[in-house]
DNA sequence: GATGAATGAGTCTTCATTCAT
DNA sequence: TATGAATGAAGACTCATTCAT
C-alpha cells in the first residue's frame, strides 16, 4: 500500500523547529486528514467534531476557524482529497505509445495503487452512504470522479478498437462493468473486510490479474 | 421493480384515522418496512425513530413494544429482510438440466429481479455504511448473504467446467469479479443514481446482457 | 418475625376451587401488597406500575380498575396498611393492672413484633422519603401513626409517674427520645442493613433489652 | 443553622444576567449544592437534572461537563459533602482533658451543630431512601459516616468506664441507642417536620438537653 | 489565532395512563 | 371485569455550535 500519509496522531511529532510557524498552513490539511479517517470509519452523523479535532491535535473551537460547520467539513474532505487523487491518477496514465492491452494493464494497476489501495478510496463508501443526505456530494462525485476515470478507461478501449487491436464492443456498457470489480473491492476493504476473519478475500494481485485477463480476452479479436 | 410491498404511508389510508388500532401481528412488519426505507435513505444515525414510527403509522412508544432499541431495530431490518430474500432467490435458481450457460443467464437475471431491483438491495449499502459501527452486522451479511449467493454462482461455474461446457478458470477469483457489477449497480441505484440526472446509467437490460455475454465469452472453450 | 403475610407471588397459589369468585375481593389487597414491597424497596418514582401489577399477578390495566393513578395507590398503600397495623398494636397493649415497668417492657416488645419487625415498617422509610413530594402523606403519618403510638407510650409513663412508680420526667421530650431507637432501627433494616455485610448490627433482642433497661433506669426513683 | 452556604438561587444574583460565564472551578460546587437541595427535597428519581442545572445557574449541558450522569452526580453529592462534614465534626471533638461527661455533652452538641442542624443531614434521608437502588452508597455511608461517628462516641464512653467515671455498660449496644434520637430527629427535620404545623416538635435544645441527662444518668455510678 | 467552557436544540428511551377488545 | 397494545408527555443525555478569555 503506497499510501504513505502521516497518521493524524503524527500532528504532534512535528520537527522540533518552527513549531507554530507552520501551524496555520498545516491545520486545514490535518483536520481534513482526521475527518477523512473518522467519517469513513464511523459515517458522517456518528462522527463527533470533537473527535475530529482531537485527532488533528487541536481543540474543538479551532476546527470552526477553518470550516464553517460539519457539512462544510464533509464537503471539504470529499473535494479536497478527491481532486488531487484524480489528478495524480491521471498523471500516471499519461498516454504512451504502448499497445492498448498494456495500457489497460497499466490503468487497472495504477488505479488500484493510487486510488483503490489508498485510504481515500474510503470516500467512495462515504459518498455512497451519505448521498441520501447530501445529493450535491453524490453529483460532484459522479461528475468529477466517476466520469473522468471512466472516461480514461473508455478512451483506451476506444483507441484499441480504432487501432484494430481490440474487437468492437459496447464501450459505454463495458466501462462500468470493468470498473465495478475494482470499485466494489475498494469499498469492501473499507467496510466488510475489516470485520471478517483475515484471508477472507482473494489476494489483490490475483484479483487484478484475473480481472485483466478476462477483460483482455473479452476484447480479443480471436474468434 | 417487482417488489410489491405496500408503501409505509399506506398504513394511514385504510382506517382513515383511527388511532388506537390494535394490530399486534402487523406491527413488526410495518415497522421493519418503514425502518428499511428510512435507514437506507438517510443512514442509521440520521434516521429518527419518531420518523420510523410515523411512517409505520404508529406512535413513538409503540415502536419500543416491538424492538428494544434503535440498534435492535437495525439488526431486525437487516436480518428479517435478508433471510427471506436469499431464500426467495435460492428458490428461483433451483437446478435444472439446462445447459450451464443458460443457468448463468438465469442466475444473473434472477438475482437482479429478486434482489438487485428490489428495495432490499439498499440493505447492502446500509450494511456497508454501518459496518464500522456494527461489525457484527457486517459479518452476518458476509456469512449469510454474500457467501451463499457467491456459492451458487461458483457451483454453476464449477459444474460447467466439470461438464466440459466451460473452459477451466480460477473460480474463486471469478465469482467476486462477476458479482461485482450487479452488486455495485444495486448499491449505486440506492445512492448515486437518484441524485444524478436521469438516463445517467445504461439501461439495466443492456447492462446485464453485456455482462452475461462477457462472462460467457470468458468461459468459452473456443481459443 | 411474626408477619405471616402471603408473598405477592402467592397470588397464583389460591386454592383450587372458586378461582375467579374470590378475585374481585382479593385484588385490592394483592395490589397493595405488591405495591408496598416495591415502593419500599425502590421508592415511589422508581417503581413501575407494570411491575406492581405483575407482582400482584394481574395486568397493568387491571390496576387502574382499583386505583385511579399512581399517587392514589401510594396513599392506599400507606393508609390501608398503617391503620390496621396501629389498631393491631393498640390491641396488644390493652391496659392491664400490671406494673408500669412491665407495661413499658410490653410496649417495646409488642411494638417491635407487630410493627418494627414487619415489612410494614418499611412504610416509615417510604413516607420519610416521599414527604417532600406528598406532604399530605407526611401529615397523615404524623397524625395517625406517630402521635397515637407516642400517645400510648406517653400515657404509660404518665401513669407510672402518677402512681409513684416512676420518678418525674419531661414526658413530652422523653417519648420521642425513647421511640427513636426502635423507629430508626426499623428504618435501617429496610435500607442500610440489607446492603451491608451480615451481623453488622447488634441482635435485636440485645438491642431492645438494653434499651428497656436504660429507660427503666432513667425512670427509676432510686437516686 | 450555622451552615453558611450561598443558596443555589443566589448564583444568578451577582453578574445580573450574563450567560456564558466561564467559571470552571466554581461549577462543581454549585452543582453539588443545587443537587443536594433537590435530591434531599424531592428524592433522586423525582429530581430533574434540568432543575439541578437551573438552580446552579447553568444550562443542562453544563452539568454533563462535570458529572457523567445522574448517578455519578448522586454519588458526588453524597461523598463530596459527607467527607468534609465528618472531618469537620471530628475536628470539633478533638480530645481534651475534660471529664468524660463533659465530652459527651460536647459530642452531642457538636454533632447537632455541625451535622444534624445542617442541610447535609438531609443526605441521611437521601441515602436511606435510595439504598435499595444504590447499595454501594449505603455501604459507603455505613462505612465512612456511621461507623466513624459511632466510633467516637464509643471511645468516649469506653474511656469514661476505664477511668471509673462511668459505670460499666454494653457499649456496643449503647452507641446506636444513643445516636438514634439525634439521627432520627435530623431525618425528621428533612421530611416530616416541614409538612406539619409549626411547633410540632419539642425545641431542639430541650430535646438535646433531656437526651444528655438521660445518657448521663444511665452511665452514672450511683445505684 | 486558539481554546474549551457553555449552550440548547435534538434524540433516544421510559412509563403513567388510556381504551379497544 | 380483565387485558395489554397504544399513546405521548417527560426526562436523560449528546453534540454541533458559540463565545469569553
Amino acid at each position: 500500500m503506497p499510501s504513505a500519509r502521516s497518521s493524524p496522531a503524527s500532528a504532534q511529532q512535528f520537527p522540533a523547529e518552527r513549531r507554530w510557524a507552520r501551524r496555520k498552513d498545516a491545520r486545514p490539511g490535518e483536520l481534513l486528514d482526521a475527518a477523512l479517517d473518522l467519517f469513513v470509519d464511523r459515517g458522517f452523523a456518528a462522527t463527533r467534531l470533537e473527535d475530529v479535532a482531537r485527532h488533528a491535535g487541536v481543540s474543538k473551537g479551532t476546527l470552526y476557524l477553518y470550516y464553517a460547520n460539519k457539512q462544510e467539513l464533509l464537503e471539504a474532505v470529499v473535494r479536497a482529497n478527491l481532486i488531487p487523487l484524480i489528478d495524480a491518477f491521471a498523471g500516471e496514465i499519461r498516454a504512451s505509445g504502448a499497445p492498448c492491452a498494456e495500457q489497460l494493464r497499466l490503468f487497472f494497476a495504477k488505479w488500484w495503487d493510487t486510488v483503490g489501495a489508498t485510504r481515500y478510496a474510503g470516500i467512495a463508501k462515504l459518498v455512497v452512504a451519505e448521498s441520501g443526505n447530501f445529493p450535491e456530494l453524490a453529483r460532484f462525485f459522479q461528475q468529477e470522479v466517476i466520469l473522468p476515470v471512466m472516461g480514461v478507461l473508455g478512451s483506451i478501449v476506444r483507441r484499441g478498437i480504432a487501432l484494430g487491436e481490440f474487437r468492437e464492443v459496447d464501450v459505454e456498457a463495458s466501462v462500468p462493468l470493468w470498473m465495478s470489480p475494482l470499485v466494489l473491492r475498494a469499498i469492501w476493504e473499507h467496510s466488510i473486510t475489516p470485520c471478517c476473519p483475515p484471508d477472507f478475500d482473494i489476494p489483490i494481485e490475483r484479483f487484478l490479474q484475473t480481472h485483466l485477463s478476462y477483460v483482455l480476452r473479452t476484447l480479443s479479436r480471436e474468434p
